[in-house]
DNA sequence: ATCCCTGCTTTTTTT
DNA sequence: AAGCAGGGAT
């Protein structure tokens, strides 16, 4: 095979393009073009090849990757339409389209719920002694880790180490036996079953295996045991010619804390004997003080493969380190310092960027912003659907989807308040319990007369009742067949349940107006869903459907055109994405080598570090042509103000003599910021997003 | 059942 | 400093 470069891309790009001959991992320095070979590679296998766009699937590990990485597909193909014949999704998306399809298989109906991380926490809760909020929170964090590296409940307490571990192994059983009452999954499962399902079912996994024969993978070094398990179970056997493209790069595994091993990319050469392996070090986005300095860092990891990236961007300017007093004053002089170089340089606003370590750290910098009228997006914060009024409409559709699901029943049953308490459900509950049936079925069940009084029993039907009616109408055959059109039925649904009358009763006026504003959003971006999507090529959804897709929808993304406004965002939720100008924040020790748990075992504190490492090397490398550091010598934290030192990771960078002017970066003084100040509000304004 | 006050804690990242 | 849990009062 020709390594003569082909369709404009460098020679290791056009390799790992062209060659589909066999298994192939493809290591990706950060800015190497990762994106464009993979869009390049599906093109290259339907255009010239005469792959059936049907048969090739590209796993993603984001909603916005796969919508993006689709959308890339779609333009480079003479005929766009084949893109949607594509599957483009995440490993998440792609499980539950196979246990929809497979349930019957897993003794699932295919009504089940897919519980999202608070509820899986209020399950714990019930199931747990403590009421302590870390407590439960460890817990559910083991037993993710443990679904994630496919070990059973029964292994779990095998291995548990302390009384803790054993106590979360045995919560884990219940956990899963309780959820299998429920008719429902959560987030973990949805990988963790169709990897069962495929073990124990070799037709299943024929079928799907004859489905998808070509598999790509993005941002593999982010897989878990259990993803990589799905890709072997459906790469691999009866008779077929493993067939797919990793690609991925060590050294920016940032999700170690959720159970990706980044050993899966050492692993590949062990189960695939035969991998190719291609490597791209060419950078096309950011100077090469900044791809230096990045190596440096980087170099103090242990190293899974050799890589060392260049540019030919030219030298660029060198990256700056400040020092400063105390948060406020950072976020202050980040935000001065960008204003002014705004209006020097005439750049747009979109062109900088601020990434930190945690969400926390975002407060003081939006204060500064907003004081100097400088407009910002903020990524990586709380999501849409994550707003408790988004989740109590979402409650009332997942039971009329799935009667079964109790979470979502009480949740529902409870809010608006209709004369629902605790004592109520506690009786439904230990009713339920004793005859195992959802609480749901408990309302109707022969002899709930006997535990529960009318005054509380007739709150109850009237709920069940409300949500039947719904439901039935939901699921009539309609004009389009599939039910009543799902507009209607959410209509009815809203007016019914008399969620605005209750936002005003329990809210202030100006919260109660933003939430119920959230809720009519969020309302009419179903209902065009239902009627089949913008583009008006998916198919028409009933309420059912809906809720199924919406449970997966984390992040609402790519809304609105992006607006001219400085991007926030942590270090984590930066990965995949560039910027002109990175000012990164809070460089100091406990921050981006950030302290772990100090209970944690010291064996692991190397390892932590190294993902820390890791990250600040994410964070260098999202920079194109200016990197600027800076750090506190003191931060409030807790009650008083502690001294904090410099990062290690600064050391690392050995930066030029000159590059870094002596740690005393000038403070502006008050006058001086007035003049700045003056500066500005001589300038057009942007309004700041609400 | 809900509201308010007091007192105590406080690892971060997210499909 | 701030958010949250728990307890006491209404």
């Amino acid at each position: 095979m020709s390594n003569a470069p082909q369709f404009g891309l460098n020679g290791p790009q056009s390799e790992a393009v062209l060659y589909l001959d066999g298994p192939a991992l493809v290591l990706a320095g950060a800015g190497s073009g990762k994106t464009r070979v993979i869009t390049q590679k599906i093109t290259h296998m339907i255009e010239d090849r005469g792959y059936d766009p049907r048969t090739i699937a590209a796993l993603t590990f984001t909603n916005k990757a796969a919508l993006e990485m689709q959308e890339r597909v779609g333009k480079m193909l003479k005929q766009p339409k084949q893109a949607k014949q594509l599957t483009v999704c995440t490993f998440h998306s792609l499980g539950v389209r196979i246990l929809r399809q497979e349930c019957n298989h897993l003794g699932l109906k295919d009504r089940f719920s897919i519980m999202d991380s608070d509820d899986c926490y209020s399950l714990v809760q019930d199931l747990a002694i403590t009421t302590d909020k870390n407590v439960i929170r460890g817990i559910q964090n083991d037993i993710s880790l443990w679904k994630n590296g496919l070990v059973t409940p029964e292994d779990a307490l095998k291995q548990a180490q302390t009384e803790d571990e054993a106590q979360s192994a045995r919560i884990y059983g219940s956990y899963i036996a309780t959820l299998a009452a429920y008719q429902a999954v959560d987030f973990d499962d949805l990988i963790r079953l169709p990897v069962e399902l495929f073990r124990n079912h070799d037709t299943v996994r024929d079928k799907w295996q004859r489905r998808l024969r070509y598999l790509m993978i993005d941002e593999y070094q982010d897989t878990n045991t259990c993803q990589y398990e799905l890709v072997k179970l459906m790469v691999t056997g009866l008779g077929k010619k493993p067939m797919f493209t990793a690609v991925g790069d060590d050294d920016q595994a940032i999700y170690g804390w959720r159970g990706a091993t980044m050993e899966n990319l050492a692993l590949l050469q062990v189960d695939f004997p035969d991998l190719k392996l291609i490597k791209l070090e060419q950078n096309y986005r950011s100077t090469s003080r900044i791809l230096q300095a990045a190596n440096a860092v980087i170099q103090n990891n242990p190293k899974l493969f050799e890589k060392t990236l260049w540019s030919e961007l030219g030298i660029g300017e060198p990256i700056k380190v400040h020092s400063m007093p105390n948060e406020e004053q950072e976020a202050e002089q980040v935000a001065i310092m960008i204003s002014a170089d705004h209006f020097e340089r005439k750049n747009k606003w979109a062109d900088y960027a601020i990434l930190y370590r945690g969400n926390h750290q975002a407060r003081v910098i939006e204060q500064a912003l907003r004081t100097q009228r400088i407009p910002y997006t903020i990524s990586g914060g709380q999501s849409f659907f994550d707003k408790a009024e988004i989740k109590d409409i979402m409650a009332y559709l997942r039971l009329m989807a799935n009667p079964d699901d109790d979470p979502a029943f009480i949740r529902a049953a409870t809010t608006p308040r209709r004369g629902i308490g605790q004592s109520t459900l506690e009786a439904l509950g230990s009713f339920s319990g004793k005859w195992q049936c959802s609480l749901f079925e408990a309302v109707f069940k022969g002899g709930i007369e006997a535990v529960l009084q009318e005054r509380q029993l007739k709150p109850l039907q009237d709920f069940c009742n409300f949500i039947l009616e719904l439901e039935s109408r939901a699921t009539r055959p309609g004009p389009s067949g599939s039910g009543d059109n799902a507009a209607q039925v959410l209509d009815d649904l809203m007016e019914g349940m008399h969620y605005e009358h209750y936002l005003y009763d329990a809210f202030e006026e100006r919260a109660a107006q933003s939430k119920w504003q959230n809720v009519l959003e969020f309302v009419n971006w179903l209902k065009e869903r239902g009627r089949g999507g913008k583009d008006r090529d998916g198919e028409e959804k009933n309420v059912l459907e809906l809720t199924q897709m919406v449970a997966l929808m984390s992040m609402l993304e790519g809304k609105d055109e992006e607006p001219d406004a400085i991007r926030m965002s942590t270090l984590h939720a930066s990965k995949g994405l560039e910027y002109p100008h990175v000012f990164l924040v809070g460089v100091e020790e406990g921050i981006l080598p950030h302290k772990g748990d100090p209970d944690a075992p010291v064996e692991t504190l190397g390892q932590r570090i190294e993902e820390e490492r890791r990250l600040m090397y994410v964070g260098i490398t999202r920079a194109q042509r200016t990197l600027q550091l800076t750090w506190c010598k003191k931060r409030k934290r807790g009650g008083e103000h502690v001294q904090c030192d410099v990062s290690r990771f600064i050391a690392e960078m050995a930066l030029d003599v000159g590059d870094a002017p002596p740690k005393e970066t000038e403070i502006l003084s008050p006058r001086e910021r007035l003049a700045r100040m003056k500066e500005l509000l001589s300038a057009p304004r942007d309004v700041n997003p609400a």
